[in-house]
DNA sequence: CCGCATCCCTATAGATACTG
DNA sequence: CAGTATCTATAGGGATGCGG
């Protein structure tokens, strides 16, 4: 993956960690799930290959976007996890979701989660980011 | 470029058209200048490559992000401008700018405008629209 | 000059098979 | 289950060409 920082940028910058194709949608996931396994993301719609999953992860945890945990039940299985750089994503992944909404059709389960966030966005952030700290 | 759409997931579905190292930086750019020729572009920090800058700038107005337009006095240029639906993209990239301000060090000129932005997001952003839409 | 298109070459992304 | 190894396709950098 790119690690060189191509300028002083923050757009540039930002997009120099996650601005791929499969970053957000890892960190998608663990909005969605608050935590997953290895298996959990390969599940994922979009089908991400193996390698490629494993060398974001790699990145993510890198750029302290996700940390990994041992599974309490299974020594086997690995959890990862956001970290608060990680969560503070969320704005962001809010208003692509607005901006979705707009120009795409979105699916209606999203759409009823999205209306919901509408409603007051700044009370959604709170209590979807304290429930990702738990 | 990708076209192909990997799922009904509004977040995938963004990625699809604009998630890689380059189109927001376009974006960027003509948030900043308002309208840019293809040169104008090409002398970013980021230097881009011609041909990257050439193929983004295609697939950014096939998705109805950008639009060309002759320039007034000379007609060997072209002038680039932001689409209502690039506009829409405003709100993205000021999220974008707030996380990279809380985990990186942002230029002054950057920090500054910035600053300014917090105070009242919405009136910043509703300005900023009319402004692009001129 | 300006806006690309083309070519060449390298680096990275990605699909698939496989392993501890 | 959580990754590597291997192989191929595509993205991307850099130079150059070329019509308007």
């Amino acid at each position: 993956m790119d690690l060189k920082k191509r300028s002083e940028c923050p757009i540039s910058s930002s997009l120099d960690v996650w601005g791929d194709k499969w970053s957000l949608l890892i960190v998608r996931d663990l909005m969605m799930c608050k935590q997953c396994t290895y298996s959990d993301f390969l599940k994922s719609d979009e089908k991400i290959a193996t390698n490629i999953l494993a060398s974001r992860l790699q990145m993510l945890e890198a750029n302290a976007i996700i940390t990994k945990e041992d599974h309490p039940q299974s020594k086997a299985k690995v959890l990862y996890k956001l970290t608060q750089k990680g969560i503070d994503l969320l704005p962001l992944m809010i208003e692509i979701n607005l901006w979705a909404d707009k120009y795409f059709t979105l699916p209606t389960d999203r759409k009823q989660l999205l209306d919901h966030v509408k409603e007051d966005k700044e009370a959604f952030i709170k209590e979807k980011t304290a429930e990702l700290l738990k």
